[in-house]
DNA sequence: CTATAAAAAGTATATAACATGCACCTTTAA
DNA sequence: TTAAAGGTGCATGTTATATACTTTTTATAG
C-alpha cells in the first residue's frame, strides 16, 4: 500500500523547485541536488510539465520553474496524475468468483475516497512553508 | 496505489466462509471455489488463521471454518495484517534530501489515517449481508 | 495399537510483474 | 555549435505471486 516512487520524485521536485520561487533551474541539478539519476527525473519532470505544474523552456540556456502559484496546486492532483492506478483492488483481473455479489469494491474505493479527500486540505504551498536551507538548494554543477 | 492480492485473497477467503456460517470447509475447497491455486491459498489461510479469525483444525477431517463472528471483524483489521507497509512513502531509503525539512509525510500519513479510519465503519458482516448464491458455495471435490 | 489417509502447516524455489536505472537519440533555441 | 528539454528502448533489481515439496497432526480402519 504504497505509492510509486515516481509519485514521491514528482513531489521533491515540486517541493525543491516551489523553495526556489521564480529562479530558473535544471533537471542536472536536482539530479545533482536530490541525488535521483539525471535521466531517471527527466520522466517525471516531463510528465509533470505535460501539466504547466512545471514550465520548461527547451534549448541553450533553458530551464524549468514553477508555472503555477504553489496555492494553486493540490496534493491531490499530483497524486492523481502520476499513479497509475487509485483502486485499491482488482476485481476484474483475474475475474474474482464472487462478482457480483460483493461489497468490498465499493468499500475500498470509499476509503480510497477519503485519502484523496485528506490530500485535498492541502497544496504544494503547505509543503514549502518551513524555509529550505541554502545548503540543499546551493548545488553547483561543476 | 494498490493493496497485494494477498489481501485481496484474504477477503475473498473471509466472506466465502463467511457465507457458510458454521459449516466447515477446506482449503481444497476454497481453492476450487476461489479459483485460486491451493498452495498459494494456504499461506493466506495460514496468516488468517494465526490470529484466530480462522479457526483451523489439523488432522483427518480436519478444516477450517470463521473463529469469530462476522459483525467483530473490522476491515481495517484485515488490511493491517495483510499488507507489510502501511505508510504511502519511504523517505528514509534511499534517503531523501529534503529530509528532516519535509511535511509531506506527515500529509500522507494522514491521508492513510483517513483511509484506515473510512474502513473502520465497516466489518466482515457487511460483506455477507446479500446472501451468496448456491452456485458458488455448492462446490464439490471430486 | 499400528498403519493409513486426509488435512493443515511449513519451507524453499521458480516465475512474473513492475519499478527503476541507464543509454542513446531527437528537437529546440540561444 | 552548444546546452538544454523531450523521447524511446532496454537492462536490471525488487517485490509480488505462484508452485512444488516436505512435515506435522489427527481420525479411523484394520
Amino acid at each position: 500500500m504504497r505509492l510509486t516512487k515516481h509519485t514521491d520524485y514528482a513531489f521533491r521536485v515540486l517541493i525543491y523547485i516551489a523553495s526556489m520561487r521564480e529562479e530558473k533551474t535544471t533537471i542536472q541539478k536536482l539530479s545533482q541536488a536530490l541525488e535521483i539519476s539525471n535521466d531517471h527525473l527527466k520522466k517525471v519532470v516531463n510528465k509533470l510539465a505535460s501539466t504547466h505544474w512545471i514550465a520548461a523552456s527547451r534549448g541553450k540556456n533553458g530551464g524549468i520553474k514553477l508555472g503555477i502559484a504553489p496555492e494553486a496546486l493540490k496534493l491531490r492532483e499530483v497524486v492523481e496524475l502520476m499513479e497509475q492506478t487509485l483502486s485499491p483492488v482488482n476485481c476484474e483481473a483475474p475475474l474474482c468468483k464472487l462478482n457480483p455479489h460483493c461489497h468490498l469494491r465499493g468499500i475500498l474505493d470509499n476509503a480510497q475516497q477519503a485519502f484523496m479527500e485528506s490530500l485535498d486540505a492541502y497544496t504544494l504551498a503547505d509543503l514549502v512553508k518551513a524555509p529550505m536551507p541554502e545548503t540543499i538548494l546551493a548545488i553547483e554543477v561543476s
